[in-house]
DNA sequence: GCAAAAGTGTTTGGATTACACCCATGC
DNA sequence: GCATGGGTGTAATCCAAACACTTTTGC
């Protein structure tokens, strides 16, 4: 029936990629590692290894991450994979990407195991990646996109309290377009946000009005008259 | 480094699972198959199998899918990935699903390999899957329905030529809605589409004009003109 | 006062909605 | 004629874009 053994099926490795997206200083970013081991040896990759045949995906992922990283307890979320036969030189490994979204101050990031270093790169400053990383971050970079169009992530790459602003220029990155600040604001009235009273400090300009996303009001919102979120 | 020899990660096994969407009888339906052979004898599944080491992933889902039913040169795009180490009784085995949206009429499926049966089933109507697989065609016709509100691939399931009411009736399967006849022939005059000289023959009411889809002219004016199709 | 960003109001045109109405065909 | 869907027009409403304007802070 097969034109191998069956025993020979179960010759493949797998890994997983974590491409961890942040926000800061304007613009979207991705953290990155520096490997220092052959394959790729001094290239910038994504940070990911290979999976130990009795292990989980999800999990395998969070270990792959705090091993080389440092990032501890980090939720990921499925991406696309990648199969291409010749895209390891060591034999054939399907990758499955993961992402997470974070806020990047919550993180101190620190380069182990074979990581030479870890750094927080601009979605518009990606270099050379190993392996076929410059594809599974880009296709992972769409998916994200995609993303901030229909759901409300935006909210865990902003500061716990962000101001209108930041999430305006998060949006204006992502999308690549000026968008109008008036127009924006009413636009996003409908999404469940907290005015607190407590303002943006030391800035030489009118102090703006600190906001924080209200998961769980979204939640009934969303639930109880079929709120959809759009941007 | 790692807790096991490097060659112990060559251990697993992968394959595809192959999601083939149509829409027939104002139904969207997936095709299955009827296992003939353990594990999940006699179950409905989708059609699937291991992949073979140096081959790639989109053309082993095509393979699969053909030696399985028939269907020859499908297009497929990838879905999800799962990977559960307890999925598959008989080892480690992760399967990237694909899927394809294709007109019925089009082809002519014949059970063969170990598959004792194959029938297009409506999506309302989907029994208990073999393995994972229920969990499996339903997050990809998730994927299938936002595909249908930003992309135009309805088209690929709906005939060469088709009527808009025929049209109207795969969104309004998919969404889950009934729509006005009016406002979804406004909303569409957008969407690049041929009117045709033809009409609807042998009903008992007026014929419809029949419409196909004209892909040349929507990839110009989406390029063109940022155009962004929206349903 | 000035620069810089926060924050709001108004107008306009285009899209969406609800609903009413006429048209062509088979029987 | 009548049942059945095909196909269109209109008015009310909502929404998004463009743009002008006021407010609050640091220096």
């Amino acid at each position: 029936m097969y034109r191998i053994e069956f025993s020979d099926f179960f010759t493949s490795a797998f890994s997983v990629d974590c491409i961890i997206f942040g926000f800061s200083g304007s613009k979207i970013k991705a953290l990155l590692i520096k490997r220092a081991m052959e394959p790729y040896e001094n290239f910038w990759a994504v940070p990911g290894d290979l999976v130990y045949p009795d292990e989980d995906l999800p999990q395998a992922a969070q270990r792959v991450l705090f091993e080389l990283t440092g990032m501890k307890e980090v939720q990921m979320h499925q991406s696309q994979s990648f199969g291409n036969p010749n895209r390891h030189p060591q034999g054939r490994v399907i990758t499955i990407a993961y992402f997470a979204l974070v806020r990047i101050d919550d993180f101190e990031v620190k380069a182990s195991s074979w990581a030479e270093e870890v750094s927080w790169v601009s979605l518009d400053e990606i270099p050379t990646l190993a392996f076929d990383h410059s594809h599974i971050l880009s296709s992972t970079y769409e998916l994200l996109i995609q993303k901030l169009k229909t759901e409300p992530v935006c909210f865990d790459m902003l500061p716990e309290r962000f101001t209108l602003n930041e999430m305006q220029s998060l949006y204006e990155f992502a999308f690549e377009v000026d968008m109008d600040k008036a127009n924006f604001r009413k636009k996003i009235k409908s999404v469940p946000m907290l005015a607190h009273d407590e303002k943006q400090k030391n800035v030489k300009h009118r102090p703006a009005t600190l906001f924080s996303f209200d998961r769980k009001d979204y939640e009934t919102v969303k639930v109880n008259k079929d709120y959809q979120f759009k941007m």
